[in-house]
RNA sequence: GGGCGCGUAGCUCAGUGGGAGAGCACUACGUUGACAUCGUAGGGGUCGCUGGUUCAAUCCCAGCCGCGCCCACCA
């Protein structure tokens, strides 16, 4: 079968991806050897409703090779594939879409209605991640395929938070939550990002507003204009009667629910306030005024107003000193003050300030400004730059906000996740991601976990009439648990929570559920716990954290104890911009994978990730990277065509430790080193180790040298039996190379698998390929090595002697050996066709002195004259000589200085010195060969 | 404020206690029917700065300068 003169990826690569998955090669197990180990990774989830972007390429490309490298080894694999329901997304996702289409909104429509209309967006658009992953070439067992909505995955949610709630683990708390106002949900302190405010009428100052004291209370306020070291006033102003209090606030409009003044309790200014009361302008409400150790003597003015509701520092300090909560916005963080019993309990509110009901907090915040400047209560302003806390998906202002919530005592279930890392139960590769990994969960917060959201899982939670909740697994298992409760056989009512889970909830389960957990799958027994996690440092706190969590708390290994769900956790980078800017639809500076997938194939884009994923740094994707591993590829392509074209057919009985021809001896060492290159960068996660070595090797060794020097060898007649040699060691190290690149450029090599079949044929797919075990030791020897350097120096040596002197390509030239030993003599002979044929020569013979008018170069401890024309130019011969020379002298005087250091020679290891005495023999060869040759110079004038 | 990381060729980045590397870009030249998605040759870096450890530092340590990211109470 012909090849064809060019890879087409985009005809090959569908028709490839198809007879894959026909013929079930990435089912788990497929191609295990007998008795093999399990090997398994668990595909981070992609949203259901996501498409492809670079990052989900990197991380699934590096998946893939090693699963595709496992599997080659025979290992018992399974990389299971799966989609994220993605809670507050695809909500979000879906609530546009209604809009779009001018229908009803979700609140119109009730929640069943919309959640229809979510799992028809699902049914519609959730296969379209996977056929992308496909054309990645993402070899997931596919039939394995999981939705953390699925019945399955859902039992698992259920079972996991039943079980934490009758553990104490999960409880119901009233507290403050960062509550997304857009969303009208509570979030996680994770899906807060803050975002700096710059200074503007809205935001980004410090305002002061003076808060009358009731009861017609004085004070003489001063202030302190300078302090010493220990921070201790040295110097006050002069004494001013006060009958009011100066606070700041970057959030005026929170003074509305405002329940005390705190001050610290070493301040001087305020010492005799302390017990006194304030009246709230605008609400007339009276309000306490507290020292609390919180209150900073050098911030602001150091009385800082409190308000419980809406602060989560004044949260706690309202706690200790027992201040009330007024909550005055709603869910849409809107001023509301007309029917709040909290607001307007013991408060005689101006009309003004009633007159703020239902504005938008920042309208408000501008209104109660002018308010009380109207009333001489405002007090000036400073620019105040800070960082404002932003929903990552809504992209508005979070508002701490007082609910009902579901937690999750993340304390207590970090401890195990922490000890699995500390004692190398899991390990980080790079290392020190551990870091990372300890100090969030040395510091974690309660997890809230529910989301008043209605795409999701429903919280398992019915109350009785009383509010008594029944935490079980289904309504049935409530209803008997409330029976027996009240102590009633009639049905009780009961109602569920409203509420559902946080998305990252059943993500943590991931490990276990996809397995078939809480049932004992086979699948769950063979395959967890799993070999490794890929994904990016960006998701380590939202994922593998909770993933360690629930792992340790939920399964056991097979002696009972806790078992954490990975052995590793490969941490890779992000992808950004050529600039090194995150990718971002506002920035417009987005990469579709797809499209270069389109434009170079799914195996550049895999090489070019690949390459570019060192350990430890962000990945600056340039196209023009891709481009070239387009090109690397079909180099390769080309390569495989000139062994056709030589008929350079597999032989299955060849064996590569018995090739008698120097070239073929090298090339089959060669190959042996870049499979163990190819083996040790993959098992330490080096992948962009990995694809240099292939790179090297295919281009540098392979096509560069190999081919070329086997050309004598395949297009001439007069050795048969060496010819015959070449072709199967030609034949075999390309096999080679499509086995070792198959991890990263599947398709292509698996193309090349099929139709580089030879006569025999072959048994099975590459995708199956037996993965090679051969080293170096077996096959590589030093003399052939030492001989293919000399012969590759010597023919670099000329073919640049050649090009400086301006010789033409096309003419041959005789080349005159001088002063080379009879062993050198015989490489010579040996490789006297490829060198001729590489560098070009007419003729060759060794001589006792250089022939007048040649060029020389020196090659170890030859020196090679090339006589090139009748006349050659003596002045630029000159200065090739004396730079080389130049070169040679600066080298062996560096070595020299070194080896006439006493202490050098008395500390430095033996084989350093011996070495350097190596190198500095080379160097004085040269320079004693290139004088000579600038001697002969100088005779001819 | 705490933590992590980065500064190596024009660009993007590897790398190592003992001879500075790759890809791309650039320059010159194109001979041999695998390949112009190519070949051959070439130019280009005081490895951020300053000290220290060492026989030896681009690499280890400290400090500094510059840049990025994560975490952390919005007075």
């Amino acid at each position: 079968m012909a090849i064809e003169k060019t890879f087409d990826a985009a005809e090959a690569e569908p028709r490839i991806a198809e007879m894959w998955e026909t013929d079930g090669c990435f089912q788990a197990g497929a191609n295990a050897s007998k008795g093999a180990d399990s090997y398994c990774i668990v595909i981070p989830p992609p949203n259901v409703t996501g498409s492809l972007h670079m990052g989900h390429a990197l991380n699934n490309t590096l998946q893939d090779i090693l699963i595709r490298w496992k599997r080659m080894q025979g290992f018992d694999v399974l990389w299971q594939p799966g989609q994220d329901h993605a809670g507050i997304a695809t909500q979000m996702v879906v609530e546009r879409k209604l809009a779009a289409e001018g229908s009803e909104s979700r609140r119109d429509m009730g929640r069943a209605k919309f959640l229809e209309k979510v799992w028809a967006w699902k049914e519609e658009s959730g296969d379209t991640i996977i056929g992308q992953l496909k054309r990645l070439g993402a070899s997931c067992d596919w039939s394995r395929n999981r939705f953390t909505m699925d019945e399955g995955l859902s039992a698992a949610v259920r079972k996991v938070f039943v079980q934490l709630f009758k553990e104490g683990l999960i409880y119901k708390d009233k507290r403050l939550v960062n509550w997304d106002p857009h969303f009208e949900t509570a979030i996680s302190d994770l899906e807060v990002e803050l975002v700096e405010v710059a200074p503007s009428k809205s935001g980004g100052k410090l305002w002061r507003f003076r808060y009358p004291l009731a009861d017609g209370v004085t004070y003489e306020y001063r202030e302190a204009l300078s302090r010493d070291e220990d921070g201790n006033v040295t110097e006050w102003s002069e004494p001013e009667t006060r009958d009011y209090l100066v606070v700041a606030t970057t959030r005026p409009e929170t003074m509305l629910g405002d329940s005390g003044v705190a001050v610290h309790p070493d301040d001087e200014r305020y010492k005799d306030l302390v017990g006194k009361e304030v009246l709230l302008p605008l609400v007339n409400r009276r309000i306490p005024i507290v020292a609390d150790d919180y209150a900073d003597q050098t911030k602001g003015t150091g009385a800082v107003k409190m308000t419980p509701a809406h602060d989560f520092n004044d949260f706690q300090v309202g706690k200790r000193q027992n201040l009330r909560l007024v909550n005055v916005m709603t869910t849409r963080a809107a001023i509301w003050l007309k029917d709040n019993p909290d607001f307007l309990e013991g408060a005689e509110p101006e009309a003004d300030a009633m007159a703020l009901d239902g504005l938008d907090r920042f309208d408000a915040r501008q209104k109660v400004i002018e308010l009380l400047d109207a009333r001489g209560l405002y007090d000036g302003a400073d620019d105040n730059p800070h960082e404002v806390p932003h929903g990552d998906r809504s992209k508005v202002v979070i508002e701490p906000y007082l609910t009902d919530q579901w937690f999750v005592d993340a304390h207590t279930l970090a401890q195990p996740a922490l000890e699995a890392v500390r004692s190398g139960e899991t390990v980080f590769a790079p290392q020190n991601w551990e870091k990372t990994y300890f100090q969030w969960l040395d510091n974690i917060e309660p997890w809230c976990v529910s989301r008043q959201l209605w795409w999701g899982h429903q919280i398992p939670v019915w109350y009785g009439p009383d509010g008594h909740a029944f935490c079980e697994e289904t309504e049935k298992e409530a209803q008997t648990a409330a029976k027996k409760h009240y102590n009633k056989k009639t049905k009780v009512p009961l109602t569920r929570d409203e509420d559902v889970l946080d998305t990252w909830f059943s993500s943590a389960l991931w490990p276990f559920s996809t397995l078939g957990w809480p049932a004992q799958t086979p699948e769950l027994q063979r395959y967890y716990k799993t070999d490794v996690l890929v994904t990016g440092f960006d998701i380590i706190f939202f994922w593998v954290a909770r993933m360690m969590m629930m792992g340790k708390h939920f399964m056991k290994d097979a002696k009972g104890a806790p078992e954490a769900p990975f052995h590793t956790v490969y941490v890779h980078a992000l992808v950004r911009d050529e600039q090194g800017k995150k990718m971002s639809k506002s920035l417009g500076n987005v990469i579709d994978p797809l499209e270069l997938i389109d434009q170079f194939g799914a195996d550049a884009v895999r090489f070019t990730l690949t390459s570019m994923a060192a350990m430890g740094r962000d990945i600056k994707l340039a196209v023009s990277r891709v481009e070239g591993y387009r090109n690397f590829g079909t180099k390769l392509w080309n390569a495989a065509r000139f062994c056709e074209m030589n008929g350079c057919a597999r032989d299955a009985k060849f064996d590569p430790s018995r090739v008698e021809q120097s070239v073929n001896r090298w090339i089959v060492g060669e190959t042996a080193r870049a499979r163990e290159a190819c083996d040790a960068a993959l098992a330490s996660y080096r992948f962009n180790d990995y694809a240099a070595a292939l790179y090297n090797h295919v281009w540098r060794v392979f096509c560069d040298w190999y081919l070329e020097l086997s050309k004598p060898l395949l297009q001439s007649e007069e050795d048969p039996t060496a010819k015959a040699e070449t072709q199967a060691t030609a034949a075999w190290a390309l096999d080679q190379i499509l086995l070792l690149m198959h991890p990263v450029s599947p398709f292509l090599t698996e193309e090349l698998w099929r139709v580089t079949t030879g006569e025999a044929t072959r048994k099975k797919p590459l995708v199956h390929g037996d993965w090679p075990t051969y080293s170096a030791n077996e096959f590589a020897d030093e003399d052939t090595d030492e001989e293919m350097q000399w012969v590759i120096r010597l023919i670099e040596e000329i073919r640049s002697v050649r090009s400086e002197m301006n010789a033409p390509p096309s003419a041959k030239v005789p080349l005159v050996l001088v002063g080379a030993s009879p062993a050198v003599e015989a490489r010579m002979q040996r490789n006297e066709a490829q060198v001729m044929r590489l560098a070009r020569l007419e003729s060759w013979e060794m001589k006792d002195a250089a022939p007048k008018g040649a060029v020389a170069v020196a090659v170890e401890e030859a020196t090679a004259c090339l006589v090139l024309a009748d006349v050659i130019d003596v002045a630029a011969e000159r200065k090739r000589l004396e730079k080389a020379l130049a070169k040679a002298q600066k080298e062996a005087g560096g070595i020299e200085k070194k080896l006439s250091n006493e202490s050098f020679l008395a500390k430095a290891p033996l084989e350093v010195v011996e070495e350097q005495r190596e190198r500095l023999e080379a160097a004085k060869g040269d320079i004693a060969r290139l004088g000579a040759a600038l001697e002969r110079l100088a005779e001819m004038g």
